[in-house]
DNA sequence: GTCTATAGCCAGATAGAC
DNA sequence: GTCTATCTGGCTATAGAC
């Protein structure tokens, strides 16, 4: 059902059915760009190019089908980020740095294509918005997990990190990062012609920057 | 119509009949969080203690008294931002950290009270995730006026700023401080106990030592 | 200004033909 | 599996009584 390695694909669904995947693919991208409640059922079916009633056929409910579609592509983004985790943190000589671009690069790489990472973090977002963070189990034990883990990976490159500004370092570095997905059009205006590579190195050197300040404790 | 301090205040509109104060707060409560298409009419109405009619007396349309909120808040969270900004610059001995500490603060409190501007910040990601930015000539205005204001700023407080990495500072930044109030129920998962002087320090340390590294140029 | 009643529409879900 | 047809209900907006 997971897929570990998404970069560079995008309708990557392993249904047995065509219909289903097609299915999964327009209620995705529907979903990520009007939200759940502005997204019919109909409009769903007709960007598929299939039947009002498949949708029911294969999901039992619009419901069913957004909530699915949320845990697979939460599963997938945080594998992902978890494989590059274990690959940096292996190397002898990573440093913060490389890490962080590990991390992000990829991210902006989706974000200036639109396709699948871009549209899982409009996904949380809207989750967030939503308040359902905390209520689903699923979704709330794999964050933490990876959470979990991009503290220690900081611990690890950063040493004397304190544990809680290790986590205070992941919050932030989230944030960095969901950014210029989510204002995408604005970074546009402000930035014209901006780069992924321009982008990127910001945020690794930002993010670098603002980490390494973590350490010198909470004292202003 | 432009309310400039709202510190403190919350239900704060300035219209002259009650019933329609009453439909804009219990509007601006739902739509933040449920979304445009994941409010009715009759939630507000029902909301505001009023009936149904009234949303369309007062405003024309569901639509319509959308966007009315919108500009509003919008105004007033940039006219705040913009006095804040007068305010620490004209400050002979004013630092880099003052200026963020100020613009910080008043939002992390909205924050955890849940009123005003954190709204304003939630109603600004529903609309960036609804690719409205850019369509909506005067908040487009508005947001540029602002952004111009603060870029301007950290190149005084930060002499050798260059003008485009001033820009990437800006969103840099406002990428810091919208997080927190998008990710609240995360930082009670991940931060527990966490206070509002916690997050704001953390803010202020990681922006001002993101910022300054800035100004070591584009090279990796 | 505030209400009730309702028009007109579109939603999600399902039954049943093929 | 895929389709058409339809049920049921909620939605926005408005007409018109008070």
């Amino acid at each position: 059902m997971f897929v570990l390695c998404m970069e560079n694909t995008d309708n990557n669904f392993e249904s047995s059915s065509d219909t289903r995947n097609r299915l999964l693919y327009a209620a995705e991208k529907l979903f990520c760009q009007r939200g759940f409640e502005g997204t019919s059922v109909r409009d769903i079916t007709a960007e598929a190019g299939c039947n009002i009633a498949a949708v029911n056929y294969y999901f039992g409910s619009k419901e069913k089908l957004y909530e699915e579609l949320f845990h697979m592509r939460l599963s997938e983004k945080i594998q992902g980020h978890m494989k590059t985790i274990e690959q940096v943190c292996a190397r002898p000589d990573a440093t913060l740095e490389d890490l962080l671009r590990e991390l992000v690069r990829p991210t902006m790489e989706s974000a200036l294509r639109g396709d699948t990472w871009s549209r899982v973090v409009r996904f949380l977002v809207r989750e967030a918005l939503h308040h359902r963070f905390g209520r689903d189990k699923i979704a709330e034990e794999l964050i933490d997990k990876f959470f979990e883990r991009l503290a220690a990976a900081f611990r690890q490159l950063l040493p004397g990190l304190e544990k809680r500004a290790a986590w205070r370092a992941v919050l932030t570095f989230e944030s960095l990062v969901m950014h210029p997905i989510l204002f995408f059009e604005m970074y546009d205006l402000v930035l014209p012609g901006f780069t992924v590579k321009e982008i990127t190195e910001q945020i690794v050197r930002v993010g670098a920057a603002g980490l390494r300040s973590c350490l010198k404790g909470t004292a202003e």
